[in-house]
DNA sequence: ACTTTACTGCACCGTTCAGGGTAGTTTCAA
DNA sequence: TTGAAACTACCCTGAACGGTGCAGTAAAGT
């Protein structure tokens, strides 16, 4: 399994090194990866990974700074008239979306993978701490200008994230199953949403449908 | 480092193995863990630990199975005449205790550690829904005798748990860090309880102190 | 045509590690 | 006391793997 590479004209052999790598390790877990796999997987010499990247470790460190750029950060519609839970929704939304996006659960794996034993740096984009900071801020904002009561914000961010994180995104991490289809995961949020403000904003909530 | 092991007159050596064994998996990972190290730290030579197991991969799976059992399974108070605030309370209580407690943080170290790849089983232990389950059933039963309205126990429940593990499980499970002291856990549980209950049982709740 | 650059193929080194073999020693029960 | 079972110390192997060296080729720029 070799001869001859496919028909390739252009020179971005560095490009499929790191794609070919990105999908060994988060398929298969950095060490169980070895360096003349991801040669094979890339069609490319093993001396030509070597001579893009240093080592196991720097071409690991390459694609996780690309990953993390690729995914980027999250920035919601800044707070304004419209009705808190039309906002938290879209908010639910986009959250549950980057979280789910293949980049994420990508980046997720390669980094859990690693880090499981040294919690270095595993937690930092893994657990979602990070991502869900924009949510807080907005909550923040809201209390501030009086839409929302005062509470534990930091507190409230984690319950609200966490529903969504614990269908949407470990399950997908873990296995690869999503919990719903497009439209029940639409109903989730929602169901979230008004929980979450019914408590937190004294809203009067319809009781969710059956 | 080998020479004489410390007094020892039993004969638990099969024990001491596996002990030794969790450890080391579960700090520095499956495949991080060669069996001279685990003869090591368990005071034992190379070739007992292979009188005992075949291989480490058997050693593994005995290592999964006691941990399995000695997780067991919870069994909450059945539905009584309480407010199903306090009842819920316990429920959530337990839920916590037993998914930060040293052994269901192990076994999900170690799975997790080993099949992040191969969702073969990652799954069922770790993700949470097996052990969700009990609640799931509480829930269920409180609907039938009319204690709560009728609504998507399985979601409900998912919403429950996720807020819990969210702060208790994951960081404790990647990093090592517990975000609630145990005062600041119970009142984080109880505004959980109130925000569940207020959402689903159409209660009156006093918002939560700031 | 010539040189440079990227790339290949292959042999090779050093290490780590799972696992086996064995001869000798300790433990313990009968 | 004796004999079997458990255990130890030590040596060995074969394979996998990270990483290097090198001679040669294909192509692109000049």
């Amino acid at each position: 399994m070799s001869t001859q590479a496919p028909r390739r004209v252009r020179t971005g052999k560095r490009q499929d090194v790191m794609t070919a790598a990105l999908n060994e390790f988060q398929e298969h877990g950095f060490l169980e990866t070895s360096m003349d796999r991801i040669a094979e997987v890339a069609h490319v010499s093993k001396r030509t990974v070597y001579n893009h990247f240093a080592s196991k470790e720097a071409l690991f460190e390459a694609i996780l700074d690309e990953l993390i750029v690729r995914c980027g950060h999250l920035e919601f519609p800044p707070l304004n008239e419209e009705p808190l839970e039309d906002q938290l929704l879209v908010i639910g939304r986009m959250y549950a979306e980057l979280v789910t996006s293949d980049d994420f659960i990508k980046l997720s794996r390669v980094v859990l993978s690693r880090f499981i034993q040294s919690p270095r740096m595993a937690g930092t984009a893994v657990t979602g701490r990070e991502p869900q900071k924009p949510i807080q801020n907005w909550i923040e904002t809201a209390q501030k200008q009086g839409r929302l009561p005062p509470f534990d914000a930091a507190q409230a961010t984690t319950q609200f994230a966490g529903m969504i994180t614990s269908t949407e995104y470990w399950p997908r991490l873990i296995q690869n199953e999503t919990a719903f289809d497009e439209q029940g995961r639409d109903q989730y949020l929602k169901s979230i949403v008004s929980m979450f403000l019914g408590h937190y904003a004294h809203l009067e909530t319809p009781t969710s449908p059956a």
